[in-house]
RNA sequence: GCGCCUGUAGCUCAGCUGGAUAGAGCAACGGACUUCUAAUCCGUAGGCCGCAGGUUCGAAUCCUGCCAGGCGCGCCA
């Protein structure tokens, strides 16, 4: 339909200019778009704002010339002149119809593209340290992850979601120090539980399992032997029920990478080896440097101490570089926010290996405000006492807690209210979208039962020519702008876009709903508002599937 | 001190690759169920778009400087 206006407008304008009436014949970028109010038409082109420095007009006269030397078109009802020189088009309803049909017809592909071309891209998310289980800020960072990875499949990109387990260095062996205390402690051997340890309450049920399966001898050994053994456990579990937790969220990962992996098969020493080579380290004060520094970090980083040891930072250098071997494009991590003074170097280690900066993009995620009935939730992660994503999704529910995740721009903060997304009212927006899907289920199981559709068969619309009411002319216009909507929200990594989209949709739908009945003793005119309400199902189900959230037939 | 994010209606936020009259939900007030699900709808009210400059025919949107809040600035992860 764009397309078709922009021609109409080309061809006029060129028309124009053979008649003499516009002295240039260059045609600038232009933009066709739907206006915010119904009194600007349907469709709108700031085409002669754009040309009148090229053309040496005013606006308002470009746009009257233009109009003047148009073809006259079908579809088109009327074309007015504007504000500072909008072209404004006012379409018949029959222009529209024809949507009904392809949304009907493409189902559950209608909104999809191939606008990705199939490009390799990778997205990792969560990737928690297998030290404790997933907390409300991994919640987010799962949804969004999930999500945009949804989105860039569906937009044409190859997506593979991954999950980097941070199985290797300190923080393991300070868990696997936590529950050999705790179980030294249960014991009654010992009590003088360390500091600098993991407090939770997760700790000792670790530790009393530990205990179970090696038997009570198993205190007598030493510390070292007792840690070790604690932390493989410890670890192998957690990310057990990390595992378990997410894919209770709804999440599944196609690909679950180990760090230690890293160093089993030589690839974090062949990344050091590499980056000597490339005289891109040097050694200071006994550590080795990276020389971040030259590709736009604030600082040089270490990659090995001065004790030996690699950094965090040297396995993320090989990670990432492993990630572009593996044939991957673009590489997207998701972060939470207080992580975002890693970028830079990351950035610069990925540049400095030889790929270019915007391969390599990190979506950070804000913090999340955890409330109940509008006031905070209390948490002490030091003290270990903080509320799981298990403990959300148990009490709200996955498809609350994940469309509450995604409603606003990951670059805001999020407040969570618990008593809100357990409300099955419209304070709650879950609802108020899914609602949408089982109203229409309902009228779908009605009209079936009465027999007043011929058949089941929606494949393509039936009589659309009886959609003349304004509000399912208005329906079909926003049902048309799905696919621009993915588009966006995939070109810009923001799933709440998605989001937006369907609150809208969702509120044209019940204004239509409550103002005209589907189902009358008009055949016709029930199987045509039949299509559209189906094509609004289809629709809805398509961008609830996006974001994770299921479309229920009945509420 | 430096860096990133944020500042829009009483509250929570969309809108930010510049366009016309800045939108939605909640809260407030007034209405609509003999109907395909009222988990809904309709209406009213509510705005120096943090402040000040600049660019532009045109700025909530871009640039600069302030102000306020959040987060970060380790040979931690």
């Amino acid at each position: 339909m764009k397309n078709t206006v922009k021609e109409i407008v080309q061809t006029a304008a060129k028309k124009a200019f053979d008649t003499g009436m516009l002295p240039c014949d260059q045609m600038p970028e232009m933009e066709i778009e739907a206006p915010k109010h119904a009194s600007q038409g349907d469709l709108s082109t700031n085409f002669a704002m754009v040309s009148a420095g090229i053309q040496k007009m005013p606006p308002k006269k470009i746009a009257h010339t233009i109009v003047a030397a148009m073809e006259h078109a079908a579809f088109i009802e009327k074309v007015e002149v504007a504000g500072p020189g909008f072209i404004n088009f006012f379409l018949q309803p029959s222009a529209w119809h024809p949507k009904v049909d392809q949304i009907l017809a493409q189902d559950i592909g209608y909104g999809s593209s191939n606008f990705g071309r199939n490009e390799p891209v990778q997205v990792e998310f969560v990737s928690a340290n297998p030290t404790g289980p997933l907390h409300v800020g991994h919640g987010r960072g799962a949804a969004v992850g999930d999500a945009v990875g949804n989105i860039l499949a569906f937009a044409g990109f190859k997506v593979s979601k991954e999950y980097y387990i941070n199985d290797s260095g300190r923080q393991i062996k300070t868990l696997g120090t936590s529950v050999w205390f705790r179980l030294l402690e249960i014991s009654g051997r010992r009590g003088d539980f360390p500091d600098d340890c993991y407090k939770g309450e997760y700790i000792r049920d670790l530790a009393r399992q530990v205990l179970e399966r090696q038997g009570p001898d198993f205190v007598n050994q030493s510390d070292e032997a007792g840690i070790a053994v604690c932390a493989r456990y410890a670890a192998q579990q957690i990310l057990e029920g990390i595992r378990r937790d997410l894919a209770a969220f709804g999440v599944i990962f196609d690909k679950w990478f180990s760090e230690q992996s890293l160093y089993d098969s030589g690839r974090l020493a062949e990344t050091l080896a590499d980056l000597q080579a490339k005289d891109l380290v040097y050694e200071k004060d006994g550590a080795l440097w990276f020389r971040t520094r030259d590709f736009g970090d604030e600082k040089d980083r270490v990659v090995v101490r001065s004790n030996k040891m690699t950094t965090y930072f040297a396995s993320d250098i090989a990670y990432h570089q492993e990630k572009f071997e593996r044939g991957f494009h673009r590489v997207i991590d998701v972060w939470g926010a207080d992580h975002h003074g890693y970028i830079n170097r990351m950035a610069a280690s990925v540049v400095a290996l030889g790929k270019s900066r915007d391969q390599f993009q990190v979506i950070l995620v804000q913090l999340v405000n955890l409330l109940r009935g509008g006031s905070p939730v209390q948490m002490s992660t030091r003290a270990g006492e903080f509320v799981t994503l298990k403990d959300i999704v148990d009490e709200v529910g996955i498809d609350a807690a994940r469309f509450m995740f995604l409603s606003r721009s990951y670059d805001s903060g999020l407040d969570f209210d618990l008593e809100v997304a357990k409300q099955k009212s419209s304070d709650n927006p879950v609802y108020y979208v899914q609602y949408v899907h089982a109203r229409i289920a309902g009228i779908l199981s009605k009209a079936l039962d009465r027999n007043l559709v011929e058949d089941n068969d929606f494949t393509r619309g039936k009589n659309l020519s009886h959609l003349v009411e304004p509000e399912e002319i208005n329906l079909i216009k926003i049902l048309a702008g799905f696919p621009e909507q993915v588009e966006k929200s995939a070109a810009t990594c923001h799933p709440h876009v998605i989001f937006t989209y369907l609150m809208s949709l969702a509120s044209a739908f019940h204004a239509y709903y409550n103002r005209h009945k589907v189902i009358t003793e008009d055949i016709a005119l029930s199987g045509a508002r039949l299509s559209l309400v189906l094509a609004v199902k289809k629709v809805i189900r398509n961008g609830l599937a996006l974001l994770g959230v299921s479309a229920p037939e009945r509420m």
